[in-house]
This record gives structure tokens, C-alpha cells and sequence, in this order.
DNA sequence: AGCACA
């Protein structure tokens, strides 16, 4: 406690590993920081563009002596410390360390991850997004998915500037009840940037939209009439067909790879694609045919029936929502057969001329093989709630929306969020060698096998010892 | 030209 509070500045400073940097041009960039500095030592972090103007910056010296030694340099120097021609003023700054605490959802970028808590999906539609974050700039595009934090949305602005007030002004907020649907309580926005600099939407639709091409094909699908998924007579959501299914596999006791489901289903025809994935604890796994009724045959006849002796493996079969799959090339949860020599390719290739998938990374390069957009995400579910001031229409006022599009689309979108396959995967702690023993067919009672269906399904020799063929359900 | 709020 002093009288006098903190001296505003102080002329006799201890040393310290960091310097503090000044009157820096505000385009300082941290190359030209450790151009500087590095003739004195190892720089171990660095943080630039600091304060109002972003003309401070800080650097950490590995050593102490390494900070004092170009203090001592430049203090006794006739030539000053200079980047882009300006004289930079060096000091010690009175902390001893950088705290770095950027998470790289916190690096700015044009693209922000929007999670959207405390509602179903469906509740807040890609217009009420549009229209919310509109306010802050056009809105180049804009893709929604589910994955495990909740209801999320790419949203696509031209720069980081323009996406960084939406951020500031949306983060933490809420999205206007009247907006929402009348049972939506609460609709917490958490608002990170994502490592993404252009989404990829190839189809108009409820999941995924394109604000720059008005003239992007909506979502083939929609024609034939499959609007929202329909209701049957017990309640439960009438599925569609499709030629991909989905394979929920119960009683895992022995590992389900995805040579073995290549096996099993390659029964019925050719198997275009597989993902294996992990939802709800249980694994899945989508299988795509080139057409529906090849998927109906294979659906009809595995449905119940076990890849190995004894219950284990048990696969129930529905129509997945997907058409194209969007996946990895080569890998242990997924495989696209489709393209010619799929163990050479690291990186995931878009759908066949007339096999749209929906979406799908707009990354380039080898780093992710069908990369997701999980990567700017990892949206900490685990920030500490706190309670949200809804967000203020009214800053809207004045501003209109930009880029307008016709504001719904028939149909819904098959965009398959590789992120939910590829993210969502977990290793799966069993590595049994044992071959799959399904045995397609529809009647399970009778072993009747249909037309082409070879008699049994063994990828890899016999039954394993002890385990006689089980043909049960 | 004077200490970091992401």
C-alpha cells in the first residue's frame, strides 16, 4: 500500500527474461521480433502487436543473462534498435514470463465455430443464424452440424476483422428468444474461430449454405419429396431409404474392422465406402452402395444376424440419412473404395462427378486426410457456465442484413460432417483375429440364402477354434 | 514511447 499508489513508470527495472518492447510499427510481425532480438539469445515466446496501438511487443528469452545482454547492448549502442526503420525502445518488463494463454480457438480467423447449447437441432434455423450474424458483415457461408458439444455452425465472413466483432459482440450471448422456437429456453452461444479460411458447401439446403453462389444446386435430394424425416405410426422417425446404411453394432466383443464390414457387405454388391465411428458409446458404421436397393437387399438380410459366434457383433441396420460419404481414403475407421489405389492416398477426395457430397474440407494438403471441422473447434463444453445476457437485437438496428438469399430451401441436406466420423472415433480395445462369420440371408430360420450371396462370409479362413458357425440373431 | 485482458 503506498500512499501514492504505482509510480506510473519505473526507470530502475530488475532484469527480467522478458523485454518489453516499444513504439514498434503496428505491422510488427513476430518474425521481424526474433530478428532482432536472436543475435542475444534464444527467444523461447514472443507475443507482438501488444496494446492500444499494437506497437508493444514482448519477448522471452531462454536465459535471463540472453535479456541482459541486449539491453546492455542497445543501451550502450550508437546505432538503435530499429524494425522497419523505426526505433524500438527496449526494457525489461516487469513480468517474467509470457503468458501465452491463446488456445488456437482464440486465433482470429474468418471462419468462426459457433456452438449453439441448450438446443435440438432444428430449433434454430441457418436463417435465424444468417439473419444474427449478418449484422456484423456479409456472410459468406455457413455450415451446421452436430457433434458431441452440440448444435454447431461454420460460419464464414470475409475477414477476421469483420468476424471478430461478430465474435465479441456474440460470444456468451444469447440468440433472441423471438427468433426461436417457443419451447427454446435458452440458446447460449459460444463462439471460437475455427482454423478454416473457406468452407466448401456444395448443396443449399437446412444444414449448409452458400451466401456467395445463389446458384449452388440445392440438395438433389430435396426433389424427391424427402422433406423432413416423417413420423411413423409408433412414433418414431420414418426413415428413408438411402443406398448408404448405417450398421449399429451391439455386443462388441471382437473387433469390427473395416475390412471385416468390407466383407460382409461386399455380399450384396459392390461397397463403395465405410466409416466406422463411435456415437453414444456404441460403434457404428455407415456402408455405402451404389444405389438403394442394393441396400435394401443387404439391410434386409443382415439386419439382426451377428459377425461372429455366440451374439457377438450384432449388427442393426437402418438408411442413413448420407448419400455420399464424405471419408478418409485410407484408414483404420474408413475407407473409399472408389478410388482406384485408396492405400496410396492420404488425403480424402471428393465424390465421383455425380456423387455429391455435401460438404467437405476445404483444406487442401496432407495434414488431414478428410479433414474435419473439429479443428478451430474443440469447443471447450467444459467452460464454466455462467449466466448469458441475451443478446441485443436492437444492435442490429439500423444495419441490414447483408446478403440476403432465398431464405429456405426445400429439403434437407445428406452433408455428411465427416467431423462426426472422423473425430468421433475412439480405438476400440479389442484386436480379435476373428473372422467374420455372418451369414447372409433373410430367413434367418430356414439358412435360405439369396440368389448370389456367397454361402459364407470368411475373409480370412475358418472359424476360429471354439466357435462353431453361428448363424443365429 | 511506458507492460499483455486473449
Amino acid at each position: 500500500m503506498s500512499t501514492s499508489g504505482q509510480p506510473q513508470f519505473r526507470y530502475t527495472q530488475t532484469p527480467s527474461k522478458v523485454l518489453h518492447l516499444r513504439n514498434l510499427p503496428w505491422e510488427c510481425i513476430e518474425e521481424e521480433l526474433i530478428e532482432l532480438c536472436k543475435p542475444f539469445g534464444k527467444i523461447v515466446n514472443t507475443k507482438c502487436n501488444v496494446g492500444a496501438n499494437r506497437n508493444q511487443a514482448f519477448v522471452e528469452f531462454a536465459d535471463l543473462n540472453q535479456a541482459i545482454s541486449m539491453v546492455s547492448y542497445y543501451a550502450s549502442s550508437s546505432e538503435p534498435a530499429q524494425v522497419r526503420g523505426k526505433t524500438v525502445y527496449i526494457q525489461y518488463s516487469n513480468r517474467h514470463e509470457i503468458v501465452n494463454n491463446k488456445s488456437p480457438g482464440d486465433v482470429p480467423g474468418n471462419v468462426l465455430l459457433v456452438t449453439i447449447e441448450g438446443v435440438e437441432v432444428g430449433d434454430v434455423s441457418i436463417d435465424v443464424i444468417h439473419l444474427v450474424f449478418s449484422a456484423f458483415g456479409f456472410v459468406h457461408k455457413i455450415a451446421t452440424f452436430e457433434k458431441a458439444a452440440g448444435f454447431q455452425a461454420l460460419i464464414q465472413f470475409s475477414d477476421a476483422e469483420t468476424a471478430s466483432a461478430a465474435r465479441n459482440a456474440l460470444n456468451e450471448r444469447s440468440i433472441p428468444r423471438y427468433l426461436l422456437p417457443e419451447h427454446v429456453n435458452s440458446c447460449h452461444l459460444r463462439i471460437s474461430y475455427s482454423a478454416h479460411t473457406d468452407l466448401n458447401i456444395k448443396f443449399q439446403s437446412h444444414r449448409s449454405r452458400d451466401y456467395t453462389n445463389p446458384y449452388l444446386p440445392v440438395n438433389p435430394t430435396a426433389i424427391e419429396g424427402v422433406v423432413q424425416p416423417a413420423l411413423g405410426p409408433d412414433g418414431k422417425r420414418k426413415e428413408a431409404e438411402s443406398n448408404v446404411l448405417l450398421a449399429s453394432i451391439e455386443n462388441m466383443q471382437y473387433a469390427v474392422t473395416v475390412d471385416v464390414l468390407h466383407t460382409v457387405f461386399s455380399a450384396f454388391g459392390t461397397v463403395q465406402k465405410i466409416a466406422i465411428f463411435e456415437k453414444n458409446g456404441q460403434t457404428q458404421a455407415l456402408v455405402q452402395y451404389p444405389d438403394v436397393s442394393i441396400a435394401a437387399v443387404a439391410r434386409e438380410a443382415l439386419e439382426g444376424h451377428c459377425i461372429y459366434d455366440g451374439g457377438y457383433c450384432k449388427l442393426h441396420l437402418s438408411y442413413s440419412r448420407h448419400t455420399d460419404l464424405n471419408v478418409k481414403a485410407y484408414s483404420d475407421k474408413s475407407r473409399d473404395y472408389t478410388i482406384p489405389d485408396a492405400s496410396l492416398l492420404t488425403s480424402q477426395v471428393s465424390g465421383l462427378p455425380g456423387a455429391p457430397a455435401a460438404w467437405q474440407n476445404p483444406r487442401p494438403g496432407p495434414m488431414y486426410a478428410g479433414n474435419d471441422f473439429n479443428t478451430g473447434g474443440s469447443v471447450p463444453a467444459q467452460y464454466p457456465s455462467r449466466p448469458m445476457a441475451p443478446w441485443d437485437a436492437s444492435m442490429q438496428a439500423g444495419r441490414a442484413p447483408f446478403g440476403s438469399v432465398p431464405s429456405t430451401y426445400p429439403g434437407q441436406t445428406f452433408a455428411v460432417a465427416t467431423s462426426q466420423i472422423h473425430s468421433a472415433v475412439s480405438s476400440m480395445g479389442f484386436s480379435s483375429g476373428f473372422p467374420p462369420n455372418v451369414r447372409p440371408g433373410g430367413a434367418s430360420s430356414s439358412g435360405q440364402l439369396q440368389p448370389g450371396i456367397p454361402p459364407n462370409v470368411r475373409p480370412s479362413g475358418g472359424p476360429p477354434p471354439g466357435h462353431p458357425t453361428y448363424y443365429g440373431q
